[in-house]
DNA sequence: CGTACTTTTGAATCGCATCAAATCTGGTGG
DNA sequence: CCACCAGATTTGATGCGATTCAAAAGTACG
């Protein structure tokens, strides 16, 4: 796997400028992610929003005495956005790949929601998504089958067909709550039916979803 | 299970009296929800913003050739929040226990979002309630066995223990994304463990959630 | 009273988790 | 440059739990 080195300044990604007014922007700073780097932890008290602009953070939830369960992976976007008022977070986010965020004070952000109407209606736009998103993640882990939970995968979060593996297929399989063994023993079927492929770091469909003649 | 009948004027509840103001509240109608009706279907452009008073409706999308995957049920708020600024439904709303829910037209909806800062806040926190239960949901069914989602549900869902079931165990079998039997098994199980109760449609937590010895 | 549905239990089967072990990989330090 | 190590990747074997098919009993409703 090709390890990509960051450029000293990542500026940020449009989709952050279009949400973002310049002034907000203008508070935003930049932050370094190091692999393992913890972001935050459960139950601590929010003081900044993180936007990941690369790299990749998951957000995972120990239950107890239970293995952590990854709730998301970020690799572009708000991290923990329902935080906002929240008195403490209730997972953890962990770094699993090198990269940088920005950071936004979470009281100039509650400041400026409240007297830009056009920014909170861009924020609730974004929340939007961000609900259309988790409802896709639901019905993906409501499928049985692990080929079934990947398909839906690559076709729902996949830009064309094409999605980026992010830090490993390990961490993919906690993704879709499935042992990191089923997903390279499905994968590897897969490939070998022609209905997936893997190239630099990404996987590929290679039929038309409504084709689903697997098996 | 008996059926309860719902009064002529069912008043909004207090969730929605807060949330809406009144010049928004006055343009809200009722309306009645009959079993096996339809609020919307897929690719229907939204019109109007339903918030279930009482009774029960379930999000389901139907993928291609599947079976309808349930996505969410609905005892209490709004349906489909997120389809505020969308060109059309992304999935199904049908009624599974008769009731009533109040309607709210989606341009006024809008337009007072844009207007009242005030109340775009109160939607944005609506909006964070609904991502922390999604993700609550994604973690339910990231968890292996059918006792672990059961419980973790009531532990979430429920008020102190206390979770209602709303039309039969059937429907919350889809929603666990377990086949009913399954379902009917392991509850017998919990059951006769003395770990939960079935009473007057309520499902009740007899142990601490803390204490899980189950096996 | 009959129909349709939920609830319940039984039995057979299958997919995935689990345990185990080998290979491959990138990165480290000698 | 090479030996070495930690982690990811891959394949194999086994067992458990859930799905599936099947059927009976209970329940609501017209």
């Amino acid at each position: 796997m090709p390890t990509i080195h960051v450029q000293p300044h990542v500026p940020p990604p449009d989709s952050l400028r279009k949400l973002l007014a310049p002034p907000l922007l203008a508070l935003c700073t930049s932050r370094e992610l190091a692999k393992g780097e913890c972001l935050f932890r459960q139950r601590q008290r929010p003081r900044h929003m993180h936007f990941v602009v690369s790299g990749e953070i998951v957000l995972e939830r120990t239950g107890e005495a239970g293995d952590p369960v990854v709730l998301q992976r970020v690799r572009q976007g708000f991290v923990a956005e329902a935080s906002l008022h929240a008195a403490s977070y209730h997972c953890d986010a962990v770094v699993t790949t090198p990269g940088s965020a920005m950071v936004v004070p979470l009281d100039a952000l509650r400041q400026h929601l409240t007297q830009e109407p056009a920014f909170a209606q861009r924020w609730i736009a974004m929340l939007n998504t961000e609900v259309r998103r988790l409802r896709s993640q639901c019905e993906r882990l409501s499928l049985k089958g692990v080929a079934d939970r990947l398909l839906h995968l690559v076709e729902t979060e996949g830009a064309n067909g094409r999605l980026a593996i992010g830090s490993g297929l390990k961490s993919l399989a906690t993704e879709l709550a499935v042992s990191h063994e089923a997903l390279y023993r499905t994968l590897a079927t897969l490939e070998q039916q022609r209905v997936v492929e893997r190239r630099d770091g990404h996987l590929v469909l290679l039929v038309k979803p409504s084709l689903k003649q697997r098996s």
